[in-house]
DNA sequence: AATTATTTTTAAGTATACTTAAATATTTTA
DNA sequence: TAAAATATTTAAGTATACTTAAAAATAATT
């Protein structure tokens, strides 16, 4: 299967995790920055090779074989992340890049070899679950945004749920980083901004960053 | 530039570098597993950008850009092979399909990440030689291919010049690896093979495998 | 509910990287 | 050196993955 076939897949696959937006055509297309008219071309291709469902005018629906092909491309990408940021010193948003290309190149052994070697990770270093071999995925519903975070309580950071570059240049420069620790100092509820203090630096956020910022108790 | 343009221009460097075969499309075409006219569609687009020389009949030359390029190509490749050599126990064939796609998925960045990773090795699990970031090249011009060495010498396996299964097959059953040492107790000069002892195994090789062995005296 | 705006779909067209078949040139060999 | 064999090139055609523009359907707004 092509790169465009994984990645039209995958796309789809993370429309219908993350947002609530309605998963067809004009977002995919959106998402992979191609015209309205190439994904619902690709969405009648796919449907042919049985990936996915699809009537006009409706929602695109992933079945089974199409859910694997995605969770596949996933493991790989998120394997690739995982792998480079412990060897080598890159920006989050660097070893995003990277994964992006290399995930399409990997082969199911390769893969596998990797996660060997990391020790059969379960979240890569955005925090973001590691599906298995099966497709299989650890989910860890106890996280909840910064949005929701408690004034006055620590938390760890359990996931940094964006592939915005600025974003992650933002999170180098004060050490927001998966599994620091950090406390919220002030929830400015009216204004939807929370106020932290992570290391000696105290920093207020508005809601576009704590929305994508997931923390634990600590 | 596509990964067929960067395949293309790095059958024609091979060609160049290892055998005396004319570099024409037809013997492109046929490493390739093209055709012979797709291999001359793409000689005339690869002229139009400058990669290579091109006179109709004639053979294919590459200019410096063009030479720049293969190189570049042929640095990550063999790159990834000393890294995936290194990390996972996968064998001398495998790591080469490996590296074979993710030559064209590397940016120039994560190459010298993993080159500064392995201390900058000057030659690959095959001992071929890794061009540096600029595509200068260490050569070894000392080692000799088996069927020149003499008899009764101790060699060091320098290099295994090939990308055949069946050959890394064989390598791998009878400890012919790269640093490995072995011993030619006869060459049988009118049947052109060589006899070898390697550990305590007495091999004989044909001129096949002898002239993609090489060694360097010990 | 009717109009407007937005989306989706269809249709026609493009670039890349191939293919096969036929024409042309080169190379081999007898 | 002339004929035969081989290679290269040209020409026409295909699949993939897009594009833009227009038509059709759906969704939003008044």
């Amino acid at each position: 299967m092509s790169v465009a076939i994984e990645n039209f897949v995958k796309a789809i696959y993370k429309n219908n995790m993350h947002d609530i937006k309605d998963t067809k055509p004009g977002n995919i297309a959106k998402k992979l920055g191609i015209s309205n008219a190439a994904a619902t071309d690709m969405a009648k291709k796919l449907a042919a090779k049985e990936l996915l469902n699809y009537e006009k005018y409706q929602e695109l629906q992933l079945t089974e074989k199409g859910t694997k092909m995605a969770l596949n491309v996933i493991r790989k990408h998120r394997l690739w992340e995982a792998l480079l940021f412990k060897m080598f010193d890159m920006s989050l948003h660097d070893i995003h890049r990277e994964a992006e290309l290399l995930e399409h190149q990997t082969s199911d052994l390769l893969a596998e070899k990797i996660s060997e070697y990391l020790g059969h990770p379960k979240f890569d270093p955005h925090g973001d679950p590691i599906p298995n071999a099966l497709g299989e995925i650890t989910t860890k519903n106890t996280s909840i945004s910064l949005s929701e975070a408690k004034e006055g309580q620590t938390y760890m950071i359990s996931r940094l749920m964006s592939d915005d570059k600025e974003f992650f240049e933002f999170c180098a420069q004060n050490q927001i980083k998966y599994r620091n620790t950090l406390t919220v100092s002030k929830q400015f509820v009216n204004n939807k901004m929370t106020q932290i203090l992570i290391g000696s630096n105290t920093i207020v956020l508005n809601e576009d960053f704590t929305k994508i910022i997931y923390v634990d108790e600590n």
